[in-house]
DNA sequence: CTATGGCACGGATT
DNA sequence: AATCCGTGCCATAG
């Protein structure tokens, strides 16, 4: 009984294990963290090791002892990324975020935060009995600026009209980071809209297009979209075109590449699918410097079973043993599935850094078309596995721009690039068969029909209505290159 | 008649 | 098995 038992639960483990290794791969580091954290609260085998921090530069550690940026090998040959997982707290600053802990007094008054930056430009308009429900506002931004906290809530804290609070929003969502202190990446972009049709013109629908078919703009269903609103197919690529290039969901983040691919079925997309789970940087300025990918970890800390827990499993009594055991399994499975996901998005990312190194570097324009399959053979796992790994993930580029790590599948990224180059640079209206000839004799033999295609992608207008280099749309966010 | 967009089909990808 | 992407054919606008 008691070996049939075992033995019945250690398949079930295995197949457990399978399934567990793949939900988890799919999960953003975000996503993870929300998991670890239930799991920790609710299984007693679980625990959360203490934190340490590297002796030298006081960053925290995550499961090695050696810390990889004191102990960087320079020598290292340029080809070879060096990768490492990294617990997730020493990436809450986008940009730049890699110089020494700067102490607290020093911060506070060289460097403003959000929410002072915010609430020195609304100041002037602001009523004075307001102030409190401002910073009370301001105070309860997530690292995206997106208001934490639901309206009614500050509302009901401060004793005053629903209405008063939304005036104050008002302001502050107008004020610089525009659109920030929204509730949601959706109101954000709304927001966003309606300042920039003041100065700009806007491409029909696209308020329409974020209001009710905001989950299949994230998710790139562009097709049902136009269903959805009546359009065509090319409209809705030029919206898409224009959120991308001219809104940003996270006001706190300055630069957004693209609008990630999808997340789950929608329950609780929003509020954590941009979150970058790789972050890469250069180690040096020179371009020979070898590359630093980081792994976002989704804790700080090392989880692991808790070993007191072990051993009281094995002197009690065999009444309570089923929970236990079921706990002491799970907390196994979680931290071994983790240990797999970690080594996996390691070889993962390792490849790709080597083969994408160029885009990395120098942009789209130099972006490899690979495909997953060539890289599960490379790597000997299954393509699924390649799959999940990437979809609904973000990786931070040296240059500071999130993309979805999908980018680096992306076959058509590199002609698109050239096609923008190819428009900005001649001087007459190009038609789309002339655009397929330029295109052709730079190397990327393309049909007339796909010229137009990526030509609406990128929100392009036909030749005939963008008469005197006259460039299409209205640029809000220029990214530097 | 030319330039484009829509629709649908087949192959690749997931 | 479902979905995405490039392409060819046809209709329509200029």
């Amino acid at each position: 009984m008691l070996l049939q038992s075992q033995s019945h639960s250690l398949r079930h483990i295995t197949t457990a294990h399978l399934a567990q290794t793949m939900t988890l791969l799919e999960m953003t580091t975000a996503e993870l963290r929300q998991k670890i954290e239930k799991d920790l609260a609710s299984n007693p085998a679980l625990e959360l090791l203490e934190e340490r921090r590297c002796p030298t530069c006081k960053r925290r550690l995550a499961g090695g002892s050696t810390c990889p940026f004191c102990s960087r090998p320079n020598s290292a040959s340029p080809d070879e990324p060096i990768v490492f997982v990294s617990p997730r707290e020493d990436f809450h600053t986008s940009s730049g975020g890699y110089e020494n802990e700067i102490p607290d007094e020093i911060q506070a008054s060289a460097i403003e935060d959000l929410p002072h930056y915010v609430l020195r430009q609304v100041a002037p308009e602001l009523k004075p009995q307001d102030r409190a429900i401002a910073a009370h506002i301001l105070t309860n931004l997530d690292e995206d600026g997106l208001l934490a906290i639901p309206v009614i809530e500050i509302a009901r804290y401060h004793h005053v009209l629903l209405s008063r609070v939304e005036e104050v929003l008002y302001l502050i969502r107008r004020a610089d980071p525009i659109g920030v202190a929204s509730s949601s990446p959706q109101e954000a972009l709304l927001v966003q809209l309606d300042v920039l049709s003041e100065s700009h013109p806007i491409p029909p629908k696209t308020a329409e297009a974020i209001q009710k078919g905001m989950n299949l703009l994230s998710r790139r269903r562009y097709t049902d979209l136009a269903r959805l609103l009546g359009i065509s197919t090319s409209d809705t690529h030029r919206i898409a075109a224009f959120i991308t290039k001219n809104l940003n969901p996270f006001p706190a983040r300055s630069h957004w590449g693209d609008i990630t691919s999808s997340n789950d079925g929608g329950s609780q997309a929003e509020n954590s699918y941009h979150y970058p789970d790789v972050i890469i940087s250069k180690s040096g300025e020179a371009d020979s410097s070898p590359l630093i990918v980081e792994i976002a970890m989704p804790i700080s800390g090392t989880l692991r079973v808790n070993p007191l827990f072990k051993e009281a499993f094995q002197q009690v009594s065999t009444e309570k043993t089923d929970q236990w055991k079921s706990d002491l399994d799970q907390a196994n499975l979680l931290v071994k599935c983790i240990q797999q996901r970690n080594h996996t998005m390691v070889r993962l990312m390792q490849r790709l850094t080597v083969l994408q190194r160029e885009y990395i570097l120098h942009g789209e324009a130099h972006l490899q078309p690979i495909t997953r399959a060539s890289l599960s053979v490379e790597l000997q796992v299954h393509e699924s596995t390649i799959s999940r790994a990437v979809s609904s993930k973000a990786v931070q580029l040296p240059n500071g721009h999130i993309v979805p790590m999908a980018i680096f599948f992306d076959r058509s990224l590199h002609i698109r690039t050239a096609l923008k180059q190819i428009i900005e640079q001649e001087p007459h209206p190009l038609s789309d068969t002339e655009i397929g000839e330029r295109l052709a004799e730079q190397g990327f033999p393309v049909a007339r029909r796909t010229v137009a295609k990526y030509r609406s992608m990128e929100g392009i207008l036909p030749a005939h209505l963008r008469k005197p280099a006259n460039h299409s749309i209205p640029q809000f966010a220029v990214d530097a290159i």
